[in-house]
DNA sequence: CGGCGCCTTGAGCAGTATCAATCACGGTGG
DNA sequence: CCACCGTGATTGATACTGCTCAAGGCGCCG
């Protein structure tokens, strides 16, 4: 069995629970540090709405107009946008103290989908109260323009991994960042439940999704990884590191 | 001979002339609109600082801690990335009146390299300038936020490109959104000059140059565009538009 | 138990990469 | 002025990665 710990939040019944920023402990992932009582007693009436999404369901997509940002208090999702001709990419993966919706600031329209890979319960934040809000609050402005520039960065690393990374490096890259940040969130820094199918994975990765099954086959049979399902133990992180800084031309 | 007007700025000795946004004719494509007098005063003392870069010179380099954003006078740049083990990455190709340096706000340090690509002219903003007026100048504060989240929307672009298009998809958008870019500061329609090497649009495109070679000549072989070195006609814009949304899947 | 969604695996193929030779252009120095 | 050189672009031949098409297999749920 893959032990996967789960954080004493998604034990809660969020109902007997006051939920607001200033005792979520998801605090520090989505909100900035070091506030006065008064700041954060104001940033929790911004967020005072909730919604839930359910698997399967959309967060927003494509064409919606935008009004809010959101907080993954918990879940999955994922963000993709198309093309007319139906091709579509996955964009990212989110999981809980990301925020989500930055794509609909420009236009006041998504230019993607937000679809929940498992049950979802986001905090909503009204973008012109944020953005009033960070104008009194030096922090949030802070904070608010790092979530975009982080946002920017991962991105590049994206487009690195798809413009110039092989398949096995790819899955070797999402692999790490993925439980990297499942560790960051208490979850165990070597086993993970994915929650996407492999298409999708695949999709993100610039792959098909035999390709991707025939990746986690390789790793497996290299004793690098144990794969069931969407159970995944890494049993080899270094393997892995290496495969991403190998890069196999050779002259 | 194919003639590219130039902007009557380029032409006019900067020595000579009063440079600050009020009087800048990129103002409408770097600053909001609809500011006041005074607004725009303000702006223009924020970004005392101009900064000439030679071509092949850097404005800043991968690791460099950030202070500034800056606006593209003049030139054109490079921004790209790299991993420890070589491989690098371009992330994009930036003109005159659009935003550089959006990757170093989360960590106030660069996390990519700016290259000029010829010699160019960029407006330094310092950007706790930049903060502090956003709180109190609206307009700029929005202004910031769309930026951002247009680079956002740009990279989800470029994510869609590497992960789903065939090369010469590849090769159409990167000339359509080329000249579109160029239309929108007064250039030619279907006329361009590149300022990258091929290795550097294979670099962004996720391509060997040898690659982008031959997807030119075989544009060239269709009779959709002229190419001599660096200077590109395009006859047929849309075939160019239908090769991007034909995706030759057929079942 | 049967159907369905998702995953795995195989065989053959297509599209790019790789390696290598040559060419075009611009700049330099004799 | 021209020969030479270096950089970047083109083109060809071949190799190889990942895609396509196809056939099961596994696990879950009604």
């Amino acid at each position: 069995m893959l032990g996967i710990p789960i954080p004493a939040h998604v034990l809660m019944n969020p109902l007997t629970i006051k939920v607001a920023c200033s005792n979520c402990n998801l605090r520090e992932l989505c909100m900035p540090v070091g506030l006065s009582e008064h700041q954060l007693q104001r940033i929790d009436e911004m967020v005072a709405v909730r919604r839930k999404v359910k698997r399967g369901g959309a967060l927003f997509r494509n064409g919606e107009s935008f009004t809010s940002l959101y907080a993954i208090r918990t879940g999955f999702f994922k963000t993709c946008v198309a093309t007319e001709d139906g091709r579509d990419q996955v964009t990212g993966f989110q999981m809980a103290g990301e925020i989500i919706g930055l794509d609909g600031i420009v236009n006041e329209r998504h230019s993607c989908d937000a679809v929940a890979l498992e049950d979802a319960e986001v905090c909503v934040m009204p973008f012109d109260r944020i953005e009033e809000l960070s104008r009194a609050i030096l922090p949030l402005q802070h904070h608010v323009h790092k979530i975009m520039s982080r946002e920017i960065v991962r991105e590049h690393g994206v487009m690195l991994l798809l413009g110039s990374m092989r398949a096995e490096e790819r899955l070797a890259v999402f692999l790490l960042n993925m439980v990297q940040r499942l560790h960051a969130r208490g979850f165990s820094s070597f086993e993970l439940v994915l929650r996407m199918t492999r298409e999708e994975i695949g999709s993100y990765l610039g792959l098909k999704l035999e390709t991707v099954s025939r990746t986690f086959s390789k790793f497996v049979e290299e004793g690098i990884v144990q794969v069931k399902q969407r159970h995944v133990r890494i049993l080899d992180a270094d393997a892995l590191r290496r495969i991403i800084s190998s890069q196999q031309a050779c002259h």
